[in-house]
DNA sequence: GTTTTTATTGGACAGTCGTCCAACAAAAAA
DNA sequence: TTTTTTGTTGGACGACTGTCCAATAAAAAC
């Protein structure tokens, strides 16, 4: 029964459709024929709704991370504080929409491919300049620029790091610990005194 | 001209073949008429040498472990600090030999084909069990155990974290950079008073 | 010198994939 | 009602893939 304004509806059928094939199948086995049959319709309404299947994977990408940034936005709009607003980040990052293991699948194929393709990895580019330079907007004003600009970094390879080790193995016990252990690095960056910077324990390459 | 004992230098051929395949066309498009063009034999070969093309991609990915494991143990022997030691691990996985981008784009093909396959994720359940337990024998001579426990995560997770971001992006400008941020990381924590965690910043979920 | 073992080739085979397309169905427009 | 637009199907097609296998050649063993 068509009716109109079906692009919307089916271009999300198929992007979830196809979160869920490379969560279960993997990205490699992640065909045109199984997505469609994934979302119940015909393996022809991909290239009716997507130009390509490479479009279809870049939709379905794009989506997690739009999902990442809606979390990210809500969170941040509750928190008042610089120290609050680096937490709310943190937590978005942490957050129960990122524990799951379709997500889980979907971002690291994403990261297994983006060297291979501009377009994916510009997404991960996009990302990464996000959280970056959020970070960096709350931390001007706890720390001076360069000391800030150097634990955002660091936050940021904190949270991809956790979060790559369970994307891995599996959901944490407890979604608080990776959020306690990436705010505890904070706090211990942010006691610390900034200008003075320790000069031993330098070794050789 | 067939010898005895080529299988050994048949393996190794075909192993840097697949990596330098899944780096310039991808893991998903590296075939196995390819990877034996690229090593220079008949295609044939590989089902000699391995049983399967899944048993050549294990080895190849076999093959990367044991490579920073080796950098590793070479760097520890020349340690003699515990502080020493740990800058040891720290430098050996930020070492010349995991910044190369047929290392970068082989480590993230691993990691994007990890959750499919349970031979895969072995190969990195096993890198994370050596990094982990690696730096917290040092931790412990430096902390209180659960303090020493915590540190490793989190030291485990900034090095996974930075070498992320460079795999995708590209070599830093200095290796020493993301070596330095992980080392300010632990001197900043180790600093800290181990007994007292802070009560507040705390965020609701 | 003969036999056995090992190394190697290149193609045959069945299966799968992305893409394309003719045909059809139903709602909207006229 | 008729026409047009939009949605939808399922299969055809060529290209590609992993695996397997007979055939060959050279070194090693006897």
């Amino acid at each position: 029964m068509p009716k109109l304004g079906m692009a919307p509806i089916r271009r999300r059928q198929l992007v979830e459709a196809a979160i869920a094939v490379i969560h279960e199948d993997g990205f490699s086995h992640a065909t045109v024929a199984r997505i469609a049959r994934r979302a119940g319709i015909s393996s022809g309404m991909v290239h009716h709704y997507f130009t390509d299947k490479d479009d279809l994977l870049f939709a379905t990408m794009r989506h997690l991370l739009a999902d990442l940034r809606a979390d990210a936005v809500a969170r941040l709009a509750l928190a008042r504080t610089p120290i609050e607003r680096i937490c709310a980040i943190i937590d978005a990052c942490f957050g129960d929409a990122q524990f799951e293991g379709q997500v889980f699948s979907a971002w690291l194929a994403l990261y297994g491919n983006a060297r291979q393709s501009e377009r994916l990895l510009s997404i991960l580019e996009l990302y990464h300049r996000r959280l970056r330079s959020s970070l960096l907007h709350d931390l001007k004003q706890l720390a001076p620029e360069p000391e800030a600009r150097r634990l955002a970094e660091g936050i940021a390879a904190m949270i991809d790091g956790l979060w790559l080790r369970y994307a891995l193995t599996g959901k944490p016990d407890d979604p608080e610990t990776p959020r306690a252990l990436t705010r505890d690095y904070v706090l211990a960056a942010l006691d610390r005194p900034f200008k003075a910077r320790p000069e031993g324990l330098r070794m050789s390459s």
